[in-house]
DNA sequence: AATGAATGAGCCTTCATTCAT
DNA sequence: GATGAATGAAGGCTCATTCAT
């Protein structure tokens, strides 16, 4: 039995520290106050951890595999689906994911990518190229062989980017309380559905094009 | 000449901190640091500024005013030109204005985004809303009369994204030397046009959708 | 067997111990490493031998013990063979003792020496005590009845120390593997050889200086 | 005065660092003990000399400075006097050094050869590589042209050791206040006296055998 | 006006020891 | 009997800020 508990204090450690870091960033994130929320010793951290950095990490590891257990990359959808449906499928799961509340690590993800403690860099790349090919795929299918590996990259590029940072600048208004600024993204559903309408009619434009470059060519 | 001599040392504190917050962040920013690149004294921040909270705003405010001169909104686009060409306008200069190396203040504005200190709310709220305005101009006339304020905002908001995002990664990846990971954006004006191409696409979409609610309703 | 087992762990936390000890000095030396080295639980030295303290004191006696039934006072010397032999035979074993690289009681008696933690006085004094009495008693013999007791003690120091620092001094080289520093003691016959002719010399210069003096008072 | 308050405090630290690491040594030391005794902030130490480790290094060069100083090597002894009394000056002025209650590096010197830190390797080699050259060539001297290298290394080794050990135990005695062990050294002109009789005896007899060595080779 | 020595609060980490199992 | 998870006291160091000059 002393081993769960062992288990449990870790689990805990791992839950304060995610909020801790999202709340603070790493930096003001203070170990007292991780271990105060995880109702565990100010030692704790190092006995199970070692350092202040292994917990950022494991912390991170711990937030994206729930986040992204609770929310599938396919968004439910069939391999066998249309490219279309499939497409639609990621971007409504990654709008979800980010927009929900319990999602810790995107935006811990976010503050690496612009003030990076270089903690994560190993982690990160491991996790996201994996989640990356699968949408480069789609996008690939959707553009039709014409299509530049450039053109492919950029579609993907767009695409994402499309659904990570209104959802950002969403979470960040929520939790900062700006309620008088205009909450830009008042019904997920509408969001998502938004989203995927520009995202294909985008790739519906490039493809053309590409079909007409490649006819130049 | 002592007048003289203290607007320098303003002024090359400033452009340190700029650097310094840039690349560390606020927290990991240290006022020593600062003052040793600005080759200033350690108390001249404090001196010039009042505190480090202070420098942070007002770094901030001077490369915000600094990036925007060197990249006006509109990209050149005469007022008087189509709608489509002023978007695209607008479009190129955020790119070109993100892509610029001098450019700091964004990356220092995403990291207030995700890890809010507050110090910046009230700066960034200022100069930020009536870019927005402008900008959401251009797509309220692309969308036309039928379109919702919801539409309008949603497609404003992709569009913003499209272009920052992507340039967010890539001079991440620059900085970090990251050379194996591949450089998505390898061309800033192919880029700017993709970009520009999607864009316009997903707006003449949203256009139809809102004609044909329009019908229906 | 159980017994046993505990017998073999408390031997091995001793072994494991004097080695940490000497390597880094009481306060550097970690609970935890010596019960690493020992491959013992972490609980096992409060657990044996109830706090760090008693496990140096324990440690340090065990040391002590080993290096003298490996090196025995005498030196092999009959208590019937001439003085000049017996001291001749208490320096070369003495020599022995320190330059074995299995003792490891005499660096943690240097330790103490300089750095007193108090926790080795009562022990140390103990088992040194009657060691110095049998090299007092040789060196009376040697100055002859004349020799007042402060010339005894003073010839008894010189002699212990031209035995001991040299030594010391070898075996931090060694140790610290400073080769490039001129290794003093390359022979080690040839040096306790060395040593004993230049004691033996002092002393009868000494016993000359006493007879004098008894001449004189 | 601001540059000369700041010689004042860093001053003081280097004072009372010696004695603290004299005392405890360098791992008991505390930097807060320090600052306490030196009448500075606990920051302090940082200030002036970046961490713990630098003053222990400036606080023993500050010492050994100090003490050489107060004993110079030649003990006052013309360059121009007989070998012989060269060497008596040497020695004496070595034992009136260690026995001075001001003189901190030695033992700190004492500490550092059984238990090193490291840290005053280089420090310490570099200060004592010429006192030891010039107890050489005294040696060498007196022992002649025939005699080897060895015998001369040998030789300054058991003087030096003669001086220091007697003197580290009977300082160590004193400090400990162990009054009930018989004080070694109750005379230090004696003892002094004493000891530079031994050591020429041994040198003489040393320098026979060289002799003797020479003839036979 | 400007400097730089000095401050003190706070943080991460270490480690001998304890206690429930 | 033996384990190992957990504790809490303490230490070195950082850094924005202050203050005397």
């Amino acid at each position: 039995m002393t081993r769960k508990r062992s288990v449990v204090t870790k689990e805990k450690l791992l839950a304060a520290a995610s909020d801790v870091f999202l709340e603070k960033g790493y930096r003001d994130a203070t170990v007292a106050e991780i271990c105060a929320r995880a109702e565990a010793n100010i030692a704790s951290v190092n006995y199970h951890f070692g350092s202040k950095e292994t917990l950022y990490q494991e912390a991170w590891r711990h937030s994206f595999a729930q986040s992204i257990k609770a929310h599938p990359q396919d968004g439910g959808v069939s391999e066998a689906a249309p490219a279309e449906e499939r497409l639609r499928g990621q971007m409504t799961a990654l709008i979800e994911r980010i927009a929900d509340e319990n999602t810790k690590d995107f935006f811990i993800s976010q503050m690496e990518f612009v003030n990076p403690t270089g903690l994560l860099a190993e982690v990160m790349r491991s996790e996201f190229v994996p989640l990356r090919e699968k949408t480069l795929a789609v996008v690939r299918e959707l553009l039709g062989p014409q299509a530049t590996d450039r053109q492919v990259a950029y579609c993907e590029s767009c695409i994402i980017s499309m659904c990570l940072h209104p959802l950002l600048v969403h979470r960040v208004r929520k939790r900062a309380k700006e309620n008088d600024m205009p909450v830009v993204i008042d019904d997920l559903g509408a969001f998502a559905e938004h989203v995927t309408t520009f995202a294909l009619a985008g790739l519906a434009a490039v493809r053309d094009q590409a079909r007409q470059g490649e006819g130049r060519a």
